[in-house]
DNA sequence: TCTCTCCGCTTGCACTCTGCAACCGGTGAG
DNA sequence: CTCACCGGTTGCAGAGTGCAAGCGGAGAGA
């Protein structure tokens, strides 16, 4: 009756659903470059995930409920891939990875960007950019903001772009 | 002479050293559970690690400067593992991918202890402990302390490893 | 000195997972 | 009717994983 977990620790919970080179890649992709289709996650992947790794990634997802699939009713055969909670709530994990990763390796300046703000914002900041998620994936009622956190970053890293290619 | 990195972003970068089922475990078990010889590590493993697997990881994270490795004078063939500055920092995400296998996975309670402690501590409490992580890897100076985290988290475990065989 | 145990690994082997390229049937647009 | 695009699948070679057994060196006891 009981599982095939290799232990009951959370952190190695974690690293069984999580472990691996590409799952949270994807992850990332869907909730900070809000690519919610197959062939979107594929073909702008900046590190160039295969097909096949992809397909079984987002089966697996979709399995530990970090992933919900939902096809359009306009366009039969498009699928959009949605965060769930669970998902969202990988933020801080996130957050800390890239954080870790700009302090420590060679991050290019342009994508490092994202994790700075992130990271300089703190948990008010990320709670406000799942608030978002939330309003993008789940259908929540969006809340009132000043500015829209998603598109913060994405406005930091098209400026980021711009400044390396002038330079 | 550029490197094969899969991309420079720094979530990527983080999970090409990181992204396995074992780089963190046996991160995990030398930082909280005080594991610093390979016998220890490979024996003391609450999922079971392989001898080679081990091996190899050890030989990764070294040489990703995340381990380092010194012989005991007086036992020769006894090699020391630990900490370094890096990795020390990675208390953090070890904190929230705890964190969120706690919330969301299932976790044994003993073994969540330590992960709520941490979790509800925060990040004053994070510093606390990697401060007593550099002492105990690094040779820092000891900072006086009014209880030592380190010692906090055993007890807490300890008492929640008695509760739950009384019970 | 001889033996016995423990030390950090290494080796061999079967099996699975990964990464690449080619390919698939269904669908919507022109 | 054609054609590009949709979310995938398939085949294959090579790399990684997990298990069990074994290795030489060292420390301890007799």
């Amino acid at each position: 009756m009981e599982s095939e977990h290799r232990s009951g620790c959370p952190i190695n919970l974690s690293l069984e659903v999580l472990g691996d080179s590409w799952s949270l890649i994807v992850i990332r992709d869907i909730m900070f470059g809000d690519r919610r289709h197959y062939r979107q996650l594929l073909n702008e992947s900046e590190e160039g995930i295969a097909s096949n790794i992809l397909s079984d990634r987002l089966k697996r997802l979709t399995a530990h409920g970090l992933v919900t699939k939902q096809s359009d009713p306009a366009h039969k055969q498009r699928q959009l891939y949605s965060l769930t909670e669970q998902s969202i709530q990988l933020v801080p994990v996130l957050v800390q990875l890239g954080a870790w990763g700009r302090k420590f390796l060679p991050a290019s300046p342009e994508l490092s960007i994202r994790a700075r703000i992130l990271d300089e914002g703190g948990p008010e900041l990320w709670a406000d950019f799942m608030d978002e998620l939330r309003v993008m994936h789940l259908g929540a009622e969006p809340r009132a903001s000043a500015e829209s956190v998603f598109e913060k970053l994405e406005k930091a890293y098209q400026e980021a772009v711009a400044a390396g290619r002038s330079s």
